[in-house]
DNA sequence: CGGCTGCTTGATCGCTCTCAAATGGGGTGG
DNA sequence: CCACCCCATTTGAGAGCGATCAAGCAGCCG
């Protein structure tokens, strides 16, 4: 067994989507074949343009990754928590990596390699269709980010960015939900194709309604209806007939 | 043998890219597992929100695929020609259809429904690897086209669509490049997050430059390298340095 | 406690949407 | 074959959303 991985890790693995469907004694082999990275705050797994050479599942922490523009401009591609694949690009075929993950907090992953990918592949189809099933769902996704940044106005799509990250990354806290990693106005302005400035005067506009409350890279929900009431158009609430 | 396919379909279908890496015998398989389907112009493969039974690839003709929002708003996913793959969202395990796929020109495909693509991928796992490029292609492009709107204004981005939609769907003519099939001034706008009235403004200046020449669901590119100053923000032309 | 980094806020500009109306090409039916 | 009608396109005027430029402010980490 090449590397000692704990009980608990193989429990997240089996539940990661790439390796649904497997049993103990094949995601046994799977971890075998992990190699662990963990990176701090601000490191990168890998940048835009580089070689693709390693597969990644997030064990613990969360990333971000983005494509930067050849004018400097950025894009969020996506977050990615705890469970999440990331930098699949060799799964697919393809050779070099279109973005950069960089670790938000302190994160632990683990990482095959294409050669090792494409064993596990061979051993387990049933780990391609799963990759299938995750691009297709990637598809989608993108897809109606895309969908919203072509019809929407940037208030709804700034609603609908933070729904989607409280859902996916929020903490029921008192009064509200937390989403529980830094998010600077940067970041919500990269994914959602604005800038930092609209974003901090809408968060503001909000926050004076008391829908939100935010501070330095923070933000918590007080209220999820009034995020979807704007995210859905009804304007400001749904007061629309005096 | 379930159909009688002609030769020359066969041919085309060994160089799809679904199929691709497949024996002569193998694409006989998959060739008599497939039922053809025609429409004339304007008619529907599938509409959005219908339950995904089948995967089709284009023979003959042309198709669009797009996504309409609960506002009404419409955007152009893709397009579809000769050889390529749409409606593929039963391979990655999909119940519904994201969008709808309107044949524009006259269209022969293949289609192959879920239960007879399955077979095929337990055949020829070959597919499943197929299958998972052509998504992570699909997303590579679709990607770009997310940061081209979140980052671009609207004249590069129309550059930079007549450019693609040249590449791979161009015919040289006299004079340029054909765009070789109806593509009116709303298609262009659905496809770049736009209105018409903005596309016909910029087709407009275009034409009177000398860059483009077109007409009703007609368009012909004069001058691609002049396309290109434009989609890279070289303003106008390449004389920047007086 | 100091400097850095992220946030706020004002003022202005301009790209692009919206609304409105006219034009013209092409296919269809008589 | 011709005339008509429909649909795609063009073009104008105006408004407004959001970007850009420019300071100033405030947590937070070292």
């Amino acid at each position: 067994m090449p590397l000692p991985l704990s009980k608990p890790s193989r429990k997240l693995l089996s539940e990661v989507m790439l390796f649904r469907g497997l049993d103990a004694a094949q995601v046994d082999e799977v971890a075998g074949a992990a190699k662990v990275k963990s990176k701090s705050a601000n490191q990168s797994y890998f940048r835009q343009g580089q070689e693709a050479r390693w597969n990644y599942v997030l064990n613990r922490g969360r990333i971000k990754v983005l494509q930067t523009t050849p004018e400097g401009h950025q894009v969020v591609a996506r977050f990615a928590g705890a469970g999440e694949l990331f930098g699949c690009v060799p799964l697919y075929g393809g050779t070099r990596y279109p973005g950069s993950a960089i670790a938000i907090t302190s994160c632990e992953a683990w990482a095959w390699d294409k050669a090792a990918m494409d064993r596990l592949i061979v051993l387990f189809p049933r780990i391609a269709l799963n990759a299938l099933e995750f691009l297709g769902a990637e598809l989608g996704h993108i897809r109606s980010r895309f969908q919203e940044l072509a019809t929407e106005r940037v208030e709804q799509r700034i609603a609908r960015a933070l729904l989607r990250l409280a859902s996916q990354g929020g903490k029921k806290v008192e009064g509200g939900v937390q989403i529980a990693f830094p998010l600077s106005r940067q970041d919500l302005a990269e994914l959602t194709g604005t800038t930092l400035h609209t974003v901090s005067r809408i968060l503001s506009g909000w926050q004076q309604t008391g829908l939100v409350e935010s501070g330095r890279r923070r933000i918590m929900i007080k209220h999820p209806h009034g995020l979807v009431s704007i995210a859905e158009d009804l304007k400001s609430g749904p007061s629309l007939i005096p």
